[in-house]
DNA sequence: GCTAATCTACCGACCGTCTGGTCGGCAGCC
DNA sequence: GGCTGCCGACCAGACGGTCGGTAGATTAGC
């Protein structure tokens, strides 16, 4: 993305957009340091240029934030919208979120830990857009999650939106723990966590295991 | 808390130790600012003093977060004796820290989120200590979920360090979703996170719905 | 086909501000 | 008279960002 106003003018092939190449590395940096601990310095060194001509690309550090997030909020959306569009069931379309979000986190590390981490750097209208949209994704998926109830395949008590950042919170956390040299291909640990999710929201109908009566002094039903 | 060593020099009562408050201070600001963003100026300004005057209280800014990870280290791992102290069985160890655990997150927010989040600033030794002591909580709670298994409660295919994964990854981001305002109070919420926790790894006994077998492209058993 | 104007990508010096951190000194309590 | 708690001036360096300038490619005019 960023190259689909013009197609690119080096006419294609043969060496990449600088675009391109200030937002990858910014990407790598803000991920390794931490968006605030790194400075426009490392990301020039990193695309082998003068701190000062990266201004050529940038407005600003936030703004070059926000560029990266666009990208992000595109896949990301994307993502859901195709989820949506296929005519599943509801726990069909659970494990196809779950599973392909999970995969996309594996898949896309740096972009989707700062999707998750730094996206209060952001201030004024963008920040607000953000927390939109971060909201929206969490009422997304508890909708799923009351799909779900309503086709009578999970427990009717359980807390839908609780359950979603239950979920959300745990598939956000992947990229920091992820490791790309691990033992498991992102297909096998997105699978993985599908049935995990699947299994935590499709269960307990009939299971009912003895269990101290304790839990009943919830304040709403 | 972090008043364990001493009783209150200043008597007890009336005016607080500046060597918390200072503590206190900095949990507050490295949360809601972030620790590279948040100045030791902030800092010095919340507690009401110039900032030189900090450097009586502090070696330096990490030492500071340091210190703050000290307080944190001693409960979590205060809590987690306390439940393998207990004689209680697998299932309900589980159930306990689960319960425990998000409720050390909700009860201590800004103190939680930092211990998530903001690890990666320490250095040198320091940040060796983090990460062995993030490894054994891992293990831990891997051998919690396999002696589950042991005792029939869960599906023997269940990975235990994954689904180890899962879960301290949804409890940890409980401190950056939670709004003290919200309707429910932090008990009836580690509630529920227990709930899903002990749903996820007892269930799939004789559950095994039908669902497109191809999930049996796993690579490990 | 040659020249002139324009544009892109980049340089490198520079700015003002803020950073973490130091230090000599002083007031007041034990 | 010494110790604790704090002040406030100070430092060196890093920060984000600006700006005038220029080499080289591209386009326009003739």
């Amino acid at each position: 993305m960023a190259t689909e106003t013009r197609p690119a003018s080096t006419a294609g092939g043969g060496r990449r957009n600088r675009q391109d190449e200030v937002l990858l590395a910014a990407i790598e940096i803000f991920h390794r340091k931490g968006y605030a601990a790194a400075s426009i310095q490392d990301v020039a060194d990193s695309v082998g240029v003068l701190k000062g001509s990266l201004y050529h690309y940038i407005d600003s550090k936030e703004d070059l934030l926000a560029r990266i997030f666009e990208g992000s909020d595109e896949q990301s959306f994307a993502m859901m919208g195709a989820i949506e569009n296929r005519g599943l069931t509801a726990v069909e379309r659970l494990e196809a979120f779950s599973r392909d979000w999970s995969l996309w986190h594996l898949n896309n590390l740096e972009r989707a830990s700062l999707y998750f981490n730094e996206w209060r750097h952001l201030t004024g209208e963008r920040l607000e857009q953000v927390l939109q949209k971060r909201h929206d994704y969490e009422a997304a998926v508890a909708r799923m999650i009351n799909d779900v109830k309503a086709e009578g395949q999970a427990d009717p008590d359980l807390d839908a939106r609780y359950a979603a950042f239950y979920i959300l919170s745990a598939i956000n956390v992947l990229s920091s723990w992820y490791r790309r040299d691990g033992p498991d291909p992102p297909e096998h640990i997105a699978q993985v966590y599908a049935d995990m999710i699947v299994g935590m929201v499709c269960n307990s109908r009939g299971r009912k295991k003895p269990r101290k009566a304790s839990r009943k002094k919830k304040t709403a039903a």
